[in-house]
DNA sequence: TAATTTATTGCAATCGATTGCATTATATTG
DNA sequence: CAATATAATGCAATCGATTGCAATAAATTA
């Protein structure tokens, strides 16, 4: 190891000076001459000087980190999300600690503790589906991290803002294609429901339905993590017994994109014979043959919404009330070739 | 803010003993009795306590993190492999800090800055598709942190682990399968050739051309930064004006589903009239009409071993010479609709 | 009981950067 | 030139956990 760790203290050696003159130059404090300030950073480049962010934040309380805690990062609202995030943070010299659920609530809850030891400025949060005990998110609060929730937002915590879009419009805007495509017995892939997003774009549905004059069959809705095996699984439990559905309304991309598949693979032809509108794009949506109806979501924006917002409760001066609230994003139908046959 | 902030000396000052039997107590350490570490532990839990890890890691010298610097997280590809260094990274004790490049020289460097600053115990990273200059990676050597390199590698700095697949081989396998199954012109959609992993693609794809006896077209080669849009856009250069190829063979899996995609659009039909073959898996591979035959890469086994290597690098004991090498691993083909007319 | 081990615990310095306050150097004014 | 204002720099404490060494308490032995 040539482990050499150059500090301020060997700048001021160097020069002659105080180390905290040294800490001031290179912070471009006004009270430092200019003369000192450029041979402060001239040595520091000579002797490779970098500055050690431990000990900073050590002093000053701040990591000028934020976690970000998602389900997976794969999946691409997660990884749009992300890149959101990543773009408000840097603009704001903050570094993004990312870490994934993989959907678990135990995993989740370790995380929290890792990111709390790790002194994280803020945390961003979209729950692990089955999540649905809170206290670790209390306890963050407790220890005064700020924390914005968005996509799975969590009801029972107060006080923070949470990001989500209108999943009942975006719903009802995906089954009522579909209904005005002539599509009558309409399935939905749901999410379970402790989580209030896919509450809210089953009632969706319902409503949508409704409004169509169309029944509710509730053994058309089925409930499940989403997977592109839980996609294909449905589609076959729910194709095999006549009379199945003739369109799938999912609360996913994957689950649409894998019930597809399943149907085109036993001859079932999309759009003619089955309608399928998926929640939020993959990048593969439009590509797909046939391409895919899908309720658009921005991603991205949200995820520097959510950054905004944390940066905004991180920074808040007077430590003054701030508007906490719920921002609603708007949903966009993106329609294509799978729910439109004529 | 309620920002509470409980140290080892609260805990002391509570139970009036020295903070040093505190520090002690909470790391299980011999000389402290099991009585004394029990009433630490119960009034840490308490009050609340929670380890700060920037102290720990001001005075060890080590944060117990290590940076991964991916070109995007939401290719499947470097989301598997992250998922591989996570685990053994948290098996260890360790936090993974992600960070995306975008595919931009520049921010990488500005991300290795972060990192350095951040005091990363290591640095995980598959090159920015541009990066030609590679001082970044020097000075991070210099300022004794360990370098895994992965997929794309970085020939020009030595003494460090990479983890690769063998390249060549896949290629090989790929464009030989699509030669074995009839077609005459095959094209090959590459990436730019300042990464050797590309170059080794290419170079698999002459070999086996050459060994199936089909003469190498330069015309029929096209480099590209291998998004969906370059897909695209490549495959409608070249068949636009006859003769064009007869099937694809994609250095990444993202063009070939563009690519197949465009053909599917003009009524191309793929495999009667155009194979494709992909290099490296993306979930929907299978998913697609027809499901797209790919070269698979170990991912996850690429993450988990880079990883690894780190850790063994970090932690290696009399600072010995470790048996610094470049390990390929071995690809397979997955054969599948789009590349089988038979 | 005194002497010697051994088991526990405490003291105090340390990591590197920051910052309020004190001090010195320089400039301005009467 | 003395007096005051202003600019520039230095001193020293601080953040929280760690750790070598010293000190004390408890246990063992002579």
């Amino acid at each position: 190891m040539s482990n050499k760790k150059v500090s301020i203290y060997d700048i001021a050696d160097y020069l002659g000076i105080a180390s905290s003159t040294v800490s001031r130059a290179l912070n471009d404090h006004a009270r430092i001459s200019e003369k000192t300030k450029e041979e402060v950073r001239r040595v520091a480049k000579v002797l490779g000087f970098e500055k050690n962010h431990l000990a900073t934040g050590l002093i000053t309380n701040q990591s000028l980190t934020i976690g970000v805690v998602v389900p997976a990062v794969n999946r691409n609202f997660f990884a749009s999300a992300i890149t959101g995030i990543e773009k408000i943070a840097s603009e704001n010299g903050y570094t993004v600690l990312i870490c994934q659920s993989h959907d678990l609530y135990d995993r989740e809850v370790e995380l929290f503790d890792t990111l709390i030891a790790n002194r994280v400025d803020g945390i961003i949060v979209s729950l692990a589906i089955n999540t649905e005990q809170f206290d670790h998110f209390r306890k963050a609060r407790d220890t005064g991290i700020p924390l914005v929730f968005f996509d799975r937002v969590c009801d029972e915590i107060e006080d923070t803002f949470k990001i989500v879009v209108k999943d009942f419009e975006g719903a009802y805007l995906g089954t009522s294609h579909l209904a005005e495509q002539g599509f009558k017995r309409i399935a939905h892939i749901a999410g379970y429901q402790s989580q209030k997003i896919f509450r809210d774009r089953l009632a969706g549905y319902k409503q949508a339905l409704l409004d169509a004059n169309l029944p509710y069959d509730e053994k058309l809705v089925k409930y499940c993590q989403l997977t592109t095996e839980d996609g294909t699984g449905i589609a076959e439990e729910l194709l095999q017994h006549p009379p199945g559905p003739d369109a799938f309304f999912c609360a996913n991309n994957l689950t649409a994109i894998s019930a597809m598949a399943y149907a085109l693979n036993h001859h079932i032809k999309v759009p003619q014979e089955m309608g399928i509108v998926g929640f939020s794009e993959e990048t593969v949506s439009s590509l797909l043959k046939p391409s895919v109806t899908s309720v658009r979501q921005p991603c991205e924006e949200m995820g520097t919404l959510a950054a905004q917002k944390l940066l905004e409760e991180i920074n808040q001066e007077p430590a003054g009330q701030l508007d906490f609230k719920e921002i609603a994003l708007s949903t966009e139908l993106i329609v294509r070739e799978s729910s439109t046959p004529h």
